[in-house]
DNA sequence: AATAAGGTTTAGCTTTGCCTAAAATAAAAG
DNA sequence: CTTTTATTTTAGGCAAAGCTAAACCTTATT
């Protein structure tokens, strides 16, 4: 695997994220790397003659098997060192998305598997997403949203959305973390809220927070 | 603290680790870089326009105390990453250097501080080198050269200098590591080359070996 | 003091990557 | 089926960093 640059593997983790292996139009991806329409043109030019994307001008761009295999591996990269900073290091959820940011372009295919190693073969991320292997399979995206279930049902929390920093605040005054167990006490037909019930007490969710907040059956 | 290029941060670290507050020419630090003279002379002239360093045109260039604080905060990066990748990761001596070249250029005072803390507040890198502080402060620098003792001195091995990869493969297949006491048997007066005893033996050291092996009396 | 040698700077070109403004194309509306 | 609108691409600029070749200082030699 060659070595390139960051902006060439932001743009390769964007297409990833906008289309996985679909077309993607120009403004979509001009919009996610915040950056301008014309400046994309350019940019996936050049990615398409490292064939790692196909062009079709006006219509669309898309990853070659090539290029998903290199946004995996970028994004394994990722979502380990974002495990080692909140594990190992304590960073809080919403800190470590701008750092991991920086570090998942290090190149070394070493280094990744060492830190695989030393984190203990993680399947997922602390938000609960999926780490890709080395080989690029992906472990299995977890739970459902907990608007989903049914009341009376026991849920226990293993996937949170990246949905904002005032989001993940929410979740830290409300104390609410991976693996916490609650009972669904009650889902309103006014609004979709959810009455979650622990041995703490119980309270209510906005139909917003809920949307963000993935569980199994427990 | 602005943000710097990752350009801009090796021509810093390259003239403290040439000149520390003096002056360097073009031509030293271009060797250092890697780069042609001309590119340095428009390299250096930028960290001017910034006040990282005073350049006198012919003449020379030289770190400014902002210039110099911010290598040191480099070097301070560097050592530690160093230090996680050998005590944490398992990498060994002579590996790290390139990686820890990358992962210096991570922007985030935070991440610094909470590296440093679950390192154990480390003094030196595992070369031995002296970890800059938060504030610039130097910790010591350890030891004398192995040729600097006399016979019959008990001694313990706490610094190596980078001398490249060979240098760290001899001192591997010899089985020299930091923290390994030795008695000092015997100097030759032909070619300085000394005798060292341990428990499990003795063996010569080259003249060439002993220069950039540092320890202290124990 | 004049000149040759060596190191430094300027001039001009290349690539990456982003920008704005204008032209071109595709899609939607009449 | 034309026209308007929205998106995309081209054209032309700019800054960072590097390069080569030519011009320019310094210094050392004669």
């Amino acid at each position: 695997m060659k070595t390139h640059t960051e902006s060439e593997e932001n743009y390769i983790k964007a297409l990833y994220h906008l289309g996985g292996g679909r077309p993607v139009s120009n403004g979509d991806l001009a919009q996610r790397i915040g950056a301008k329409g014309s400046s994309v043109t350019q940019a996936v030019r050049r990615l398409g003659q490292k064939d790692l994307v196909n062009v079709v001008p006006y219509k669309g761009v898309q990853l070659t098997p090539q290029g998903i295999r290199l946004a995996k591996s970028i994004l394994r990269k990722h979502r380990l060192w974002e495990t080692f900073l909140v594990d190992k290091l304590g960073f809080g959820w919403e800190e470590v998305h701008p750092l991991a940011e920086q570090l998942e372009h290090i190149q070394s295919e070493e280094l990744v598997d060492r830190l695989f190693q030393f984190l203990g073969s993680p399947k997922h991320d602390p938000h609960g997403d999926p780490i890709p292997e080395r080989d690029g399979q992906m472990p299995p995206v977890l739970g459902q949203p907990i608007g989903a279930f049914t009341a009376g049902t026991e849920i226990r929390i293993v996937r949170v959305e990246d949905a904002g920093s005032e989001f993940f605040d929410q979740l830290e005054t409300m104390n609410i973390n991976l693996g916490n167990t609650y009972e669904i006490r009650a889902i309103s037909a006014f609004d979709s809220s959810v009455e979650l019930g622990s041995s703490a007490g119980t309270f209510w969710l906005s139909q917003n927070m809920c949307a963000n907040i993935y569980a199994v059956q427990s």
